[in-house]
DNA sequence: AGCACGCCGACT
DNA sequence: GTCGGCGTGCTC
């Protein structure tokens, strides 16, 4: 009797599929299922891929020590998706496997509940002797109200010793429930007052804007044809896109498929669960990184079990093991944060593209800042475009001013952050007691400390860039390495004693902002003042209700928050990031700024807007402004394609790291050369040491493939790696990058 | 990624 | 003499 081979995944970077035999006495192995292997002197726990695989020729082939589940663990088509991902991103399929998976599970270990033990009178309880003046009152807790839970009892005044007791005597039992542990209770999703609130939910029966019932019933008639389609809604801030979204999804359970509901961050999962749970009920799920693991544990078990018809999650929900998938919706598909920076390095929004075709579901991507990529498959018909171009009850956008801050250094000195026109604009709002919102993209007090004597700057010992000054914490820090010291009384090249500061970020807004405005109550949004759990939804509770007149913030700030009473949308410097080196910096920023000026007046009041900025005359600043996608999109496709970037050639970014800067250069250059030779149609451009040169005391060099045919590309890649085995360690290969610094 | 093997520096 | 530093190579 011939035995099984398998063919397995196993969460190693960079290795294949593996062969191994299965034994007989331990029954048969399906796809989808884990099984712990031997791996060279170790065990491992790998993932079945295919049941019926051949013995490897060139190796010995080894036994499964152990088939973990004795039915699939992940869908057979979440399998296939992972594969997908793996080969796609030139990334091992065992990792890309290990990602579709819980945490725990990924360890091998077999799902694990919380239980709570429930106390119960037996039935001789009524004939029982009389007891002990304490389990006498045992047992009178327990008769008025019985079921209660060990850890009530307890709390009850009950000690363990005399429920234990009790037990022995057979007077109380004792049973074994699951409990859920629930994230939306810990996110307070059904609490009523928090953010996110079923009160919060728009009305289910509220009239849709004719541009909404025209997208509306497109899509659902897409969504019933049961066949593979990708859609772009592309709706301008305030459209209502949620709306559809919530409408779109009822159409598609209602015909009895599920839903997946991707978002870009953490933050908002819970805003989009809110509103999805008022719809919807028990029947939705939350899967994010920010989860404990045992709630991520028990909300996956739950889909996989079929007790849910909709998922809300961040890109690893795109995996997430829901059967009979109808809709995929991918909400503000051009964010950044989709896009994973560590291997595997998969795109969100792509990979639920793959998915959606595999379950032949409808691929539903809204943005009112499309990504250049989904804007131009719309152009060219592979994706179906709808568009809204009016905001609900037909609100305007923000009358938008843009300062050129030139003229404003030129009249005030260069030390001015708030421009008079922002300032005026900013007393009006206090004095009608409207709210404004200011955005910076930089966190602390001042961007850099210099030596007024030599103009050496203080930098990071560990990396390649200028330490910024805290003042609250009265200290300097590197923002890629978190390195902190006490700001010197000397500067370290030449021992001068004049250090001096300049560039400014959040924090020195924030003192501005008081000290031009005492009575103002300010409040500021960064990850130096968001580092606790739910700090963020706490300030942006309390701008909801009305207790902050200024909101400082970086991008955390510009991103899905409705708060009707901001009118004033502030952006103190809008070239922060402009002058970055990534071909993605001017898409970012116009990205950010069409966010954060559709914030004000999204309520009755008209909202106004002011950007600061060096730059009045660069088009992403002045189609933002003038908040003209098109304009921008038109521009900007023609800067990629005349420069051979994203959209209109496919890219491959490779970094090679190494212990010094000469070491990295050479061998990425090497690295390049095999890359070239395997690959004479493409381009290879570089290598050349990357933007920030050292970080963490690593240097890196780098070199980007460019082609159409991006299958070639990374075969060239992998078979350059493949010659040289030693570089495989310190290489990263990124397909379709979305920074490449 | 682990883990072992292997070949050079400061110590019981 | 060896304990251990991390470079290199392998994993069905």
């Amino acid at each position: 009797l011939p035995s099984q081979i398998i063919s397995v995944g196993v969460p190693v970077p960079g290795l294949g599929l593996l062969s191994y035999r299965v034994p007989s006495r331990l029954g048969e192995a399906f796809k989808g299922a884990r099984v712990s292997v031997p791996l060279g002197h170790r065990v491992v726990t790998g993932c079945v891929v295919d049941p019926c695989a051949s013995a490897p020729d060139n190796a010995e082939i080894r036994d499964v020590l152990q088939i973990i589940d004795p039915e699939p663990f992940l869908p057979p088509r979440v399998v296939d998706l992972a594969l997908w991902v793996g080969a796609y991103y030139a990334a091992g399929p065992g990792d890309a496997l290990a990602i579709a998976m819980p945490p725990a599970a990924r360890r091998g270990e077999r799902s694990a509940f919380r239980t709570v033990q429930r106390a119960e009178l037996a039935g001789a309880a009524q004939a029982g002797p009389p007891r002990g003046a304490r389990q006498r009152a045992a047992l009178d807790l327990l008769r008025i109200r019985p079921g209660l839970t060990l850890q009530e009892c307890v709390r009850q005044g009950v000690g363990v010793a005399t429920m234990r007791s009790l037990v022995r005597h057979g007077l109380v039992t004792l049973r074994e429930e699951i409990v859920e542990r629930d994230p939306f209770a810990s996110a307070g999703v059904d609490q009523p007052g928090s953010l996110w609130s079923v009160e919060a939910a728009p009305d289910d029966r509220r009239a849709l804007t004719a541009e909404q019932t025209a997208v509306l019933r497109q899509l659902r008639d897409w969504a019933a044809a049961g066949h593979y389609r990708t859609a772009l809604l592309h709706g301008v801030t305030g459209s209502g896109k949620t709306e559809v979204y919530l409408r779109l999804a009822r159409a598609v359970t209602d015909a009895g498929r599920r839903v997946l509901v991707l978002v870009p961050e953490i933050g908002l999962t819970p805003v989009v669960a809110g509103l999805f749970r008022a719809r919807f009920g028990l029947r939705v799920a939350i899967q994010h990184s920010g989860l404990s693991e045992g709630e991520r544990h028990d909300q996956w078990h739950r889909i996989r079990r079929g007790e849910v018809d909709i998922v809300v999650g961040t890109r690893s929900a795109v995996f997430a093991p829901l059967e009979r998938v109808g809709l995929i919706i991918v909400d503000e598909e051009h964010d950044a944060a989709y896009k994973q920076e560590e291997t595997p390095r998969y795109h969100g929004r792509d990979v639920a593209i793959v998915r959606a075709r595999l379950e032949a579901a409808l691929a539903l991507l809204g943005s009112a800042t499309p990504s250049l990529e989904s804007a131009s498959n719309a152009r060219r018909g592979r994706y179906a475009h709808l568009v809204l171009t009016r905001r609900i009850f037909d609100r305007p956008l923000a009358d938008v001013e843009v300062v050129d801050m030139r003229r404003e250094y030129a009249a005030h000195g260069a030390d001015v952050v708030l421009s008079e026109r922002l300032a005026a604009r900013l007393e009006e709002r206090l004095e009608r007691g409207e709210q404004s919102v200011l955005l910076l993209n930089r966190r602390g007090f001042a961007s850099v400390i210099f030596c007024r004597q030599c103009g050496a700057s203080l930098e990071c010992p560990h990396c390649s860039v200028a330490l910024t000054y805290h003042r609250a914490a009265r200290r300097m820090r590197c923002h890629y390495c978190n390195y902190a010291a006490a700001v010197p009384a000397r500067c370290g090249a030449c021992g001068g004693e004049y250090l001096e500061q300049s560039g400014f970020g959040t924090e020195r807004i924030e003192h501005e902002v008081r000290a031009r405005f005492p009575t103002a109550r300010v409040a500021r949004v960064d990850r130096d003042t968001i580092r606790r759990r739910g700090a963020l939804a706490r300030v942006l509770r309390e701008v909801g209700r009305g207790a902050v007149d200024v909101l400082i913030g970086t991008q955390m700030i510009a991103k899905g928050h409705d708060f009707p009473a901001v009118t004033l949308a502030g952006v103190i410097a809008a070239d922060v990031g402009l002058g970055l080196a990534d071909f993605r910096a001017a898409e970012r920023t116009f990205q950010l700024l069409t966010q954060v000026l559709g914030r004000a007046g999204r309520g009755d009041a008209p909202g106004q807007a002011v950007v600061q900025t060096l730059y009045p005359d660069h088009y992403a600043i002045r189609a933002a402004a003038a908040q003209d996608y098109d304009a921008f999109f038109r521009r900007e496709l023609e800067f990629r394609s005349s420069l051979h970037y994203p959209p209109a050639t496919a890219l491959i970014n490779v970094f090679v790291k190494g212990r010094s800067l000469e070491r990295a250069m050479a061998d990425a250059l090497d690295l390049a050369t095999r890359v070239r030779q395997h690959q004479p149609q493409g381009r290879v451009i570089g290598p050349a040491p990357a933007a920030l040169s050292k970080i963490k005391d690593e240097y890196r060099a780098q070199f980007f493939v460019k082609g159409s045919r991006r299958t070639a590309m990374r075969e060239a890649v992998q078979r350059a790696l493949e010659e040289r085995p030693d570089l495989r360690r310190r290489t990263v290969v990124d397909v379709d990058p979305i920074s490449v610094i």
